[in-house]
DNA sequence: AAGTTTGTTCAATTAAAACTGAACAAACTG
DNA sequence: CAGTTTGTTCAGTTTTAATTGAACAAACTT
């Protein structure tokens, strides 16, 4: 009462549903769907895969992969007899995603900190108001960072 | 070796950090400005103040403060003798926002879910990699969910 | 060295999202 | 009731972001 559905769509629509959460995380499409493939096929794929499989251009890929590349979820490996980059999955790719989505939180938390600092003494009101939602920021930096202590055991 | 700086320029900026980190959340940039009015001046605000003061037209505040409601980050209030609608921080508004954060990270997690869950039984690769996505994103929710737990207490 | 292949860059294009403002309906006012 | 104020809607515009693809430099190949 499932399977009737064969590999390749489950493997197109993951590669479609992480494009488009991709974009939550501040990174375009098509980085998302690099992402996808590397995940699904778990093996590494070479730069002019990537760009004929996904159906866009090198530009694009070269593009997605530098993006990829600098948050530290993927990497680019050699291949012997082949001149082409190959990339695949970071050693700890969700650790350093975790990484990225804490430090995106935690410079928001720091401006409001900016801000508050700022606010001179006789204004209590806006003081209280904004070391509340300066809280908030931090309650949710504590949560994620207790998560990333989590996978960082297991290694993720 | 603070302060020689004025409530006014502090909360001008305030309100434009958080339109920008409104863009994080899936807001537009306006919906943030104007949740950051309400925090900052923590008194209802008329919908044409709102209009006038963030010098945008009605059409976006209308807009903006339908998507600010359907979050419960803010509520409608009226106030005798003015027939305008009146807007204030709803009751418990950071809790409310964490929840929505939470909510959409989990539904990324059952979106993969449901991928892992149609992958053939002969694909152990894939299976394995898409439970480990997911257990990231799990770890995510788990996190949050502390932190929404933690807000809870505190009523925020 | 001449010719390929490869990845990057960036100007131009396309696509997506935000925003405006005029038209409208509903609720009020005198 | 005629006129006003108020908030919403949505078609059109503007703004922003993503994507392409041609030009290029670097590294390889014969």
């Amino acid at each position: 009462m499932q399977k009737q559905v064969e590999i390749g769509s489950v493997r197109a629509e993951f590669i479609e549903k992480i494009g488009v959460s991709a974009q939550n995380e501040g990174l375009p499409r098509i980085a998302g769907r690099v992402l996808g493939t590397l995940i699904f096929d778990g093996k590494p794929a070479s730069f002019s895969d990537l760009a004929e499989s996904l159906l866009v251009s090198r530009g694009s890929i070269s593009n997605s992969v530098r993006l990829l590349e600098e948050r530290l979820l993927i990497k680019r490996v050699a291949k012997a007899g082949d001149r082409q980059d190959y990339f695949q999955l970071a050693d700890n790719p969700y650790t350093s995603m975790l990484d990225g989505v804490v430090n995106r939180i935690a410079r928001v938390k720091l401006e409001i900190d900016e801000s508050l600092a700022q606010i001179p003494d006789d204004a209590g009101g806006p003081r209280a108001r904004l070391a509340q939602y300066a809280g908030f920021y931090g309650a949710m930096v504590t949560g994620l960072e207790d998560a990333l202590n989590n996978l960082r055991q297991d290694k993720s």
